[in-house]
DNA sequence: TAGATTGTTAATCGATTAACAATC
DNA sequence: TAGATTGTTAATCGATTAACAATC
C-alpha cells in the first residue's frame, strides 16, 4: 500500500464519477478504455480523469487501470457503482404526484438504475388513492407512519412542499433519511444531517440565458 | 472608471448571480440587505458575495451597494436580472410533451420569469395536436419550418430527443438558436456554438447516494 | 521489443477568504 | 460621531494540468 488511506472524493469528483458512468454504460463495447478515450467524448482532461480514478487506489483496489492498455471498462463500471453505492438498489420516497412527480414514475427508469421507488405521497384528494405507474399515491399525512414502518428509506424525492415542513423534516431525521432530492424551491441550507442536492429549473435557464448571450457553457 | 472593463463573470459567479435573484425575490421585505445577511441565509461567504457583485462595478455601474447599509434589494435585483438576461422575456421551444414536458409548462411558472413558451413539438402521434396548459402539440416534423418563420427562439427546452439530431441541430443552428436547456441523456459535448446545460437526474441521485454514506453535500 | 497508457509529482491556474481602508 | 458594511488587495486554498518514470 502506498497510500496512507482514504484521499476522499470531492464534490467535483463525484459529479464527474457520474459523467464517466453514464458514458460506460452507454458503450460498453470495448473491453479496455483510455482516459484520452473518455476525455474526448466528455470534453474532460485525461490526466483529470486518471487523477479521479487514482481515488479509488488503496481505498479500493491496488490499481485500477492497466498500464499500456487502459481501463476494463466492466470492472470500472463496476467500482464507481460501487463508490457511488448504486451496485445495490436503495429505496425512494417520492413526494408529490403533480406531473413532475409523474414523470419520474413514468419517464426515467429509477428501478433499473438501482433506485426502487417504494412510496409515493400528495395531499391533494384529487390524487390520493389514483394509481401513477402501477403504484398507489398514498395521503401524505401517512408519511410518518409509513416512514417508521417501511424498510429503510435512503432518499426523498420532493417535488412539493409539506404543508408541515418542520415535522416532516423531524420525521425524516428520526427515521434516518439521509438525503434529499429537491425540486422545490424551498431553501434547505439549514439542514447538519441530512444531504441535499437542490435542482432548480429557472436557475438553469437563467444561466443559460446568461450564456447564450456570452458564448459558451 | 476605477477599472479597465470587463472583468467577466465565471460560470460559478453566474451560478451563485442565481441563487442570490431567488433569495431576494422571495425576501423583498426589506429596503436594503447585506452581503453578511444574504450569505447567512444562503450559506455562501459574505467576501465571496461581494466579490461576486464586484464584478457588476464599471461593467454596468460605478457602485452596487451603500457602504455602512447595504444593498438596495429591488436595484441588485433589477442589476443581476439584467446580467442574466431576464428583465426583458426569452422565447422557449419545448421538445417532448410528455409527462417531463407538460410538466414545465404546468408546474412551472415560466411565463412569470420572462421564459415564454412559443411552440410545444412531440413526434408521437397520441400526443400532437392535444391541448396542453392552453398550447398545442404540434408535429416535431413542423420545428423546422416553425422555427425559421417563428420570432427569435432563445432557448430550446429538451425533453425527448429528435428522430434526426444531426438535422434538428442543423436546423437551430442556422436559426441562430443559441441554447439548450437539456433533460435527455444525448450527448451535446461537441457543440461548438450553442450553449448546453444537461439535468441528469439520475447523476444527481447518484451523487445524494454517495452524500447520504459520507455525509453533507 | 516498441508503443501505449497508467499513476503520480510538481507546476499552474482559478476560486475563495481574510483583512482592512474607505466611507455612508 | 460611532457603527456598519462596502469594495478591494493580498494570502490561501483547492482543483486542474503538464510532464514523465514506470510498466504492461
Amino acid at each position: 500500500m502506498k497510500k496512507e488511506f482514504q484521499k476522499n472524493f470531492s464534490p467535483k469528483v463525484i459529479e464527474r464519477l457520474t459523467e464517466y458512468l453514464r458514458y460506460l454504460e452507454e458503450c460498453p463495447e470495448e473491453n479496455y478504455i483510455s482516459a484520452e478515450k473518455i476525455g474526448k467524448e466528455l470534453k474532460i482532461s485525461s490526466p483529470q480523469i486518471r487523477k479521479d480514478f487514482s481515488y479509488f487506489i488503496s481505498r479500493d483496489v491496488e490499481k485500477l487501470g492497466v498500464t499500456g492498455k487502459g481501463y476494463h471498462t466492466q470492472y470500472l463500471c463496476e467500482k464507481i457503482k460501487m463508490i457511488l453505492g448504486v451496485h445495490k438498489t436503495n429505496n425512494v420516497v417520492l413526494l408529490g404526484a403533480g406531473s413532475l412527480g409523474s414523470a419520474f414514475l413514468s419517464e426515467y427508469h429509477l428501478a433499473k438504475k438501482k433506485f426502487n421507488v417504494i412510496g409515493v405521497f400528495d395531499s391533494s384528494p384529487k390524487k390520493i388513492g389514483k394509481k401513477i405507474n402501477g403504484v398507489v399515491v398514498k395521503n401524505m399525512n401517512e408519511l410518518d407512519s409509513f416512514i417508521k414502518l417501511s424498510e429503510k428509506v435512503d432518499i426523498i424525492l420532493l417535488t412539493s412542499i409539506p404543508a408541515d415542513i418542520e415535522e416532516f423534516l423531524n420525521t425524516i431525521t428520526l427515521k434516518g433519511v439521509k438525503a434529499i432530492l429537491n425540486f422545490t424551491t424551498h431553501n434547505f441550507n439549514f439542514l447538519k444531517d441530512i444531504a441535499v442536492i437542490s435542482v432548480d429549473i429557472y436557475g438553469k435557464l437563467q444561466e443559460l440565458n446568461y450564456w447564450k448571450n456570452h458564448g459558451i457553457a
